[in-house]
Parts: structure tokens; C-alpha cells; sequence
DNA sequence: AAATATGATTGTGT
DNA sequence: ACACAATCATATTT
């Protein structure tokens, strides 16, 4: 019966974070300033301290030692005591009635929603969940359903990712193990303790068992604090691993010939259907979505600065013209209907409009010229060629008759050809 | 190495 | 849900 009243034994090494991922430069890091709590400047000379403190805590061992053994002779002597039993059942019986009212004080709480995100998000990752086997068949299920054969290297990348991702959740269970050892050791550790101390004191069932749900709660909170810093660390990862920006890959050289042969085809509206859009997918080997990015980005960057586009629109728009006058009515491959380019009519009006007018002024002279000529000669007689001297061109009813997607766009290069389009209107000073 | 090009994401308005 | 604008992060060109 030679028990130490020694403190509980801390939890498993682990403080708050779990070094997982690199220290990202944003992160809750302690601030070095750190406590000194009541100024507790009694410097300690270096040097000889640490002998002493041996020395110190030698001396206090053997003390304990000897006031132990005193204190057992003590008890012993306490508890043959022939008043014992009565003075223990008089203080039982006030402790019960005190324990009524911290029991009700401390009522149970309800689960914490927070602690419920965080598990759902960890079990969602494949972090809490069953072990390797099912997560990463899992993954691979992912990856063979949605790659439709489209980029063949990710799985490498994806391999590493779902690497890192092990190993956190190795961490995470060797943690959450941990932490369940060192509660259950301590729970019982403390159950031993409060038994023994029963015999001389009063303590009552139901305050042990109290006692054993502040320690759960404890431990709980800091299990809550490991699923939160490992759901950081997994947030992290994917922010590293599957942001789509930081692997970006130009598209082919064909694929971007396809899309832009569509812009600058359709470019009266050059909003291309779902139906247009998966067509265009399929043929450049890509997403629907990356279309849709892609016509996004091509939209924006064409009005912002149509000048810089002029000669891409002269490749494709004497493309597609040499192809009608070449292919005659059939063309190359687009099966959308001529009626929606109106291939004369709205096309002609935006996109060549601008490209006679502006080309003479920007530096494509030598090139431009016999696009331009080979241009207008598919366009055969009662062309717009004929006008170009002449500078006006444009009737406004038709300017309307283009759906307007670029605006007031159009004209401005037409105003002021002879500066360079591109400082029309930049309004990105700073 | 700086400048530019480019695909993707995010926030906002409709 | 979509388009737009701004912005990010990388690729490519200069």
C-alpha cells in the first residue's frame, strides 16, 4: 500500500500543433514574448544551479520518503480509531447533501457542433476514417471515374498528395492513440486514487464518477484541438496539392487553334451553347469547364484590349473565310448552322469592321496587307473593302444588330486609330 | 530576370 | 446558373 500521491502524468507528449505541413507563414504561431506571469525577475545565476537543484531534489526524496512513512503509520492509526466509523458516516452525510448542489450546478453538455464539422470533414477526407486500404481504392475509384483520359500525368502528383495525406492521418491516429491511452491511464490512475482515499474520507460514488466526466471532458477538448489542427494541416494540403492553378498546363496548340477559330468565328457571340461547349471539349481534350474558362478569359482579355488581338483575329477570320471560299459551302468542321454566325451579317460587322480600320495603324502593315487583300477578294463583290477610303463604314443600325457584347468597345478603336488601341482606355493606373 | 501570356479561382451582380 | 472583373500562380517569351 505504498502509493505516491505523485500528480497525474501529463498527456502524451503532443502540444497543441502538429508540425505536419511546413510552417506556413500565416500560421498561429506563439508569439515569442512569452509569459512571465508576476515579473518573476529573481534572476537565477547560471553556473552551479543545476547541481544544486540535484542535490535539492535528492534531499527532497528522501524526505518525502520518510514524511510518507509517517503519514501511513498515521492513517493506520487513524483508521483503527474507535470513532471512525461513526465520524465517517457524519461526513458522508454531508458531503451527500454538497454533492447535490454541485451536481446540479454542472449539468451535462450538449455535443459541441463544432467537434461534429470537424470529425465529418476529417471522415470525409479519408483522415478518421478506415485505414489505408479503403482510402486511397477510394481515391483511385475518384480518379478513374473522373479522368476521362484526359491527363494522363496526375496520378503522379496524386500519388504524392495522397502520400502527404497519410501521413497525416498516420500522425493523427498515433496522436488520437495516445491521447486515448493517456486518459484512460489517468482515469484509472485517479479512480485508484479516490478508492483509496474512500476509506479515510468521505467520497462518494457519484463524485467519482464526476470525476471521471471532467477528465473525459478534458480530454475531449484536447482531442478537439487535434482534429482542428489536423483538419488545418489537410486544408493546407489541398490548398498545395489541388488548387489547379499551381499545375497549370497550356492547352495544345490545336486545342487553342479550335477554340479560337470558334471565338473569331462566332466573335458577333461568341458565347458558345452547353451543347457548343461539349462539342469544342471533346475535340480539344478538355473540360466543358475549361471551355467556359476559357471563353471567359478570351472575352474579358479581347475587349479589354482589341488591338493586341487584331492580328489573331486576321488568322482566324481569314481562315474561316478562305475555308468558305475554298470548301465552298461545307465547312471545315463546325456543325453549328451558318444562320447562328450569320456568317456575313454580325461577324463581318465587329470583327472585320475592326480589323480594317485598325490594322493600318498598328505595326501589322506588311503582313496585314495581303491577309487583308486575300480577305477581301473572298469577299468578292459589293464588299465592304470598297469603303475602306472612305473611313466611315459602319452603319449604326447594324452596330446594334450585334448583340452589343463588347458595347461602346467597337467604336473607340475606330475614333482614334492612329494610337496605339491598346492605351485606349487602360484604366489599370495605380 | 523581367515581361508577357495563360488557365484557374474568387467575388459580385444579374 | 451564368457572365464579368479582378486576381492568383504558373508558363512562356523576351
Amino acid at each position: 500500500m505504498d502509493e505516491r500521491l505523485l500528480g497525474p502524468p501529463p498527456p502524451g507528449g503532443g502540444r497543441g500543433g502538429l508540425g505536419l505541413v511546413g510552417g506556413e507563414p500565416g500560421g498561429p504561431g506563439e508569439p515569442p514574448g512569452g509569459g512571465d506571469p508576476g515579473g518573476g525577475s529573481g534572476g537565477v545565476p547560471g553556473g552551479r544551479g543545476k547541481q544544486d537543484i540535484g542535490d535539492i531534489l535528492q534531499q527532497i526524496m528522501t524526505i518525502t520518503d520518510q514524511s510518507l512513512d509517517e503519514a501511513q503509520a498515521k492513517k493506520h492509526a487513524l483508521n483503527c480509531h474507535r470513532m471512525k466509523p461513526a465520524l465517517f458516516s457524519v461526513l458522508c452525510e454531508i458531503k451527500e447533501k454538497t454533492g447535490l448542489s454541485i451536481r446540479s450546478s454542472q449539468e451535462e453538455e450538449p455535443v459541441d457542433p463544432q467537434l461534429m464539422r470537424l470529425d465529418n470533414m476529417l471522415l470525409a477526407e479519408g483522415v478518421a476514417g478506415p485505414e489505408k486500404g479503403g482510402g486511397s481504392a477510394a481515391a483511385a475509384a475518384a480518379a478513374a471515374a473522373s479522368g476521362g483520359g484526359v491527363s494522363p500525368d496526375n496520378s503522379i502528383e496524386h500519388s504524392d498528395y495522397r502520400s502527404k495525406l497519410a501521413q497525416i492521418r498516420h500522425i493523427y491516429h498515433s496522436e488520437l492513440e495516445k491521447y486515448e491511452q493517456a486518459c484512460n491511464e489517468f482515469t484509472t490512475h485517479v479512480m485508484n486514487l479516490l478508492r483509496e482515499q474512500s476509506r479515510t474520507r468521505p467520497v462518494a460514488p457519484k463524485e467519482m464518477e464526476r470525476m471521471v466526466s471532467i477528465i473525459h471532458r478534458k480530454f475531449s477538448a484536447i482531442q478537439m484541438q487535434l482534429k482542428q489542427s489536423t483538419c488545418e494541416a489537410v486544408m493546407i494540403l489541398r490548398s498545395r496539392f489541388l488548387d489547379a492553378r499551381r499545375k497549370r498546363r497550356n492547352f495544345s496548340k490545336q486545342a487553342t487553334e479550335v477554340l479560337n477559330e470558334y471565338f473569331y468565328s462566332h466573335l458577333s457571340n461568341p458565347y458558345p451553347s452547353e451543347e457548343a461547349k461539349e462539342e469544342l471539349a471533346k475535340k480539344c481534350g478538355i473540360t466543358v469547364s475549361q471551355v467556359s474558362n476559357w471563353f471567359g478569359n478570351k472575352r474579358i482579355r479581347y475587349k479589354k484590349n482589341i488591338g493586341k488581338f487584331q492580328e489573331e483575329a486576321n488568322i482566324y477570320a481569314v481562315k474561316t473565310a478562305v475555308s468558305v471560299t475554298q470548301g465552298g459551302h461545307s465547312r471545315t468542321s463546325s456543325p453549328t448552322p451558318p444562320s447562328s454566325a450569320g456568317s456575313g451579317g454580325s461577324f463581318n460587322l465587329s470583327g472585320s469592321g475592326d480589323m480594317f480600320l485598325g490594322m493600318p495603324g498598328l505595326n501589322g502593315d506588311s503582313y496585314s496587307a495581303s491577309q487583308v487583300e486575300s480577305l477581301r477578294h473572298s469577299m468578292g463583290p459589293g464588299g465592304y473593302g470598297d469603303n475602306l477610303g472612305g473611313g466611315q463604314m459602319y452603319s449604326p443600325r447594324e452596330m446594334r444588330a450585334n448583340g452589343g457584347w463588347q458595347e461602346a468597345v467597337t467604336p473607340s478603336s475606330v475614333t482614334s486609330p492612329t494610337e496605339g488601341p491598346g492605351s485606349v482606355h487602360s484604366d489599370t493606373s495605380n
